[in-house]
RNA sequence: GGAUCGGUAGUUCAGUUGGUUAGAAUGCCGCCCUGUCACGGCGGAGGUCGCGGGUUCGAGUCCCGUCCGGUCCGCCA
């Protein structure tokens, strides 16, 4: 027997057991004649005393940094204790040990504060995911799981695998491909998601499915976005938008409470796609905090009202308002002190490339008055006027930006996202849910002058809209007015789950009806033939007995980073890849040999390319 | 595809306006130490300053190129 406990679970009570440890050197303490060595594994640390006699084969047999040993020895009371261990009360008096395998020392240290840096815990992820920290976020991944695997069963889900070989189908995210060996010339896709291995499920009559899967898209990686990533990917049968909404923020709130043991009680809040984009330029905007848009350019509705704002700002001669797209501030609570250098700074931050603004307009809010950088062009009347509508208190600071209206709204929503965070409205305890619903069903695609799907092609329209899309052709006939479009007003049967302004979950409720489909595929500029040969097998099911579906998948990693307190998902993913889609441990991907190619029938053509 | 920051000892970093033999901390090695737990004390080893080219009497430092890594935009739910 290797070992009778863990390194992490004896106690006072243990005192006076003869006990067999087995773990890692954490550190060795020598004093002369005796040693102190700190045993880690999985459960936590407890030290071992080599004392005078046994420390003698430390002369011969010496010890370093992460070798694997074995000691065996009787549980003692310490005389100086350490309340900072679980175990810090008692020590392994050894009466004998034995080294199981030795080892080099590592490249970092094995700690909580390591002092490697990414990379170079990169290459060595078996020894980075030996840290406690990391070791954490994996107990937490699995409670995750756990958790939504307790909560679907609960809930009759079934637990039913799809195929990861499967059809490309060149819509959305770009696919991985596998060339087929025995299928010269052809090639399997990974899946982007199980999303028509589910419906068909649905359609065999599997009304709750669920599955914690990988899934492939071959875009360009971010700190919250790899390669390969994990969904807890759901679908259900005979169901409406709400009961797919109650379901699943039943399932969110059952991991809070399981995970964090957090009650989230309260219900989780609503907005439209259209009123987040109005209130906070964003389809995932992070509601722990107010800090909503104000737009001066034209009206929006506040408490049922529409208000026309545009008075605000016209006819005051400032050609940068008068000549912008759109105008849209904020008001800061708190920062009228900002001095002139904070302000400076803050205009360079919107002036960066990421960023993109030309300049940064301010109105500081005092009980005297207003004093903004436009004083030349507002008096005090029409200062006061727009910050009432921004609803901008004594104290306040108004930031203000102009331009393009899609720049403009993406940058004021980073804007509004930066002065959160800087005045700590972003509370990484506080967790806020959202669900943002109606979505567009289409999004214009300029490139290709067509329509592409927002969420997928298999997302069903409102049922108001319907006739919309039946009755007018997707023909975009002038593409510079694509806005008028009526196909850019049709909204769809399309939610996310927000998590404190991070999208955690997106579904729909999909389109069970051939015509419908059949329609969609048209609509996306696809021919009949196409649609066929894509997606026949599909079509074809609809046409047996569909019933009506929808479904959500969730964001795993993502999920787990955030219930983690932390922005990058790859601390949450035992072997991530790095920044350019590498395994820097693996050294993946590499070329392959000649034969393998051959066998493939693949050639490659690496003309126009600097290096394999 | 683009922007931006970085690459100096095993590791994390400092290195001023271009100027003698490139430093610190930590890790590693050796000696001392019976109560440490970030142990302590003394001593030591350890560098192609990512790579290539250029400017200069002289380059870690300036310029050009290139490779690698981080973050972001585009892309992607």
């Amino acid at each position: 027997m290797y070992r009778t406990h863990t390194c992490g679970e004896l106690r006072s009570a243990q005192i006076g057991q003869t006990v067999t440890l087995a773990g890692w050197v954490q550190t060795l303490r020598k004093f002369g004649s005796i040693t102190f060595i700190d045993l880690r594994d999985r459960y936590g640390i407890t030290q071992l005393l080599i004392g005078e006699e046994l420390n003698r084969q430390l002369i011969d047999n010496p010890l370093g940094r992460e070798f694997v040993i074995q000691a065996k020895g009787t549980v003692t009371e310490r005389t100086s204790k350490n309340p900072q261990l679980p175990t810090g009360d008692i020590e392994i008096t050894v009466q004998s040990f034995s080294i199981l395998n030795k080892a080099m020392t590592p490249p970092f240290t094995i700690q909580d504060e390591t002092d490697g840096g990414d990379d170079l815990r990169m290459k060595y992820r078996f020894l980075d995911l030996r840290r406690a920290a990391l070791r954490k976020n994996l107990e937490l991944r699995y409670a995750v799981n756990r958790a939504a695997r307790n909560y679907l069963h609960e809930n009759n889900f079934m637990d039913l695998e799809t195929p990861f070989l499967i059809k490309s189908t060149p819509e959305g995210a770009r696919d991985f491909v596998v060339p087929s060996r025995m299928n010269p010339g052809q090639f399997y896709a990974l899946p982007q998601s199980p999303q028509t291995f589910k419906q068909l499920l649905m359609v065999s009559g599997y009304d709750r499915y669920y599955q914690i899967v990988k899934c492939f898209r071959d875009e360009d990686l971010r700190a919250d976005r790899q390669p390969e990533f994990t969904q807890i990917d759901c679908e259900m049968s005979f169901v409406e938008q709400e009961d797919i909404l109650a379901m699943f923020e039943g399932m969110v709130k059952y991991i809070f409470k399981t995970v964090k043991n957090i009650d989230y009680t309260e219900k989780v809040e609503r907005t439209t796609w259209e009123e987040a984009m109005w209130q906070y330029g964003n389809d995932k905007p992070d509601i722990r905090f107010g800090m909503r848009l104000l737009n001066l350019k034209s009206a929006f509705t506040k408490g049922g009202n529409i208000v026309a704002t545009g008075e605000l700002i016209k006819n005051a001669g400032f050609g940068v308002f008068d000549n912008a797209e759109t105008v849209l501030a904020i008001a800061v609570p708190g920062c009228n002190e900002y001095t002139r250098k904070q302000i400076d700074e803050l205009t360079d931050w919107v002036k960066r490339p990421q960023i993109g603004m030309q300049g940064l307009v301010y109105i500081r809010c005092a009980d005297d008055g207003f004093k903004s950088s436009v004083d030349k062009f507002y008096d005090q009347a029409r200062l006061k006027a727009i910050a009432d509508a921004a609803g901008a208190k004594s104290g306040d600071l108004i930031l203000v930006l102009a331009g393009r209206e899609e720049r403009t709204r993406k940058a004021i929503s980073e804007l509004r996202l930066e002065m959160g965070r800087r005045l700590g409205l972003r509370r990484e305890n506080e967790f806020k849910l959202l669900w943002v619903l109606d979505f567009p069903l289409f999004e214009y695609a300029e490139e290709e002058n067509r329509w592409v799907a927002r969420h997928h092609p298999f997302t069903s329209p409102k049922p108001s809209d319907i006739d919309v899309m039946i009755d007018n052709s997707p023909v975009i006939a002038n593409a510079e007015k694509y806005l008028e479009h009526p196909y850019n007003h049709i909204k769809a049967n399309a939610y996310d789950m927000v998590l404190n302004g991070n999208e955690i979950g997106g579904g729909s409720i999909r389109i069970y009806q051939r015509e419908l489909q059949e329609k969609m595929f048209a609509a996306l500029g696809m021919s009949k033939e196409e649609a066929l040969h894509k997606f026949g097998f599909l079509l074809g099911a609809f046409e047996y007995g569909a019933p009506p579906h929808g479904g959500i998948a969730f964001g795993f990693d993502r999920l787990c980073a955030i219930l983690g307190g932390s922005e990058s998902i790859r601390d949450f993913i035992a072997f991530p890849k790095n920044n350019a889609g590498r395994d820097v441990m693996l050294d993946a991907p590499s070329t392959i040999d000649e034969k393998q190619l051959k066998e493939l029938s693949v050639q490659l053509d690496l003309s126009g390319r600097d290096s394999l």
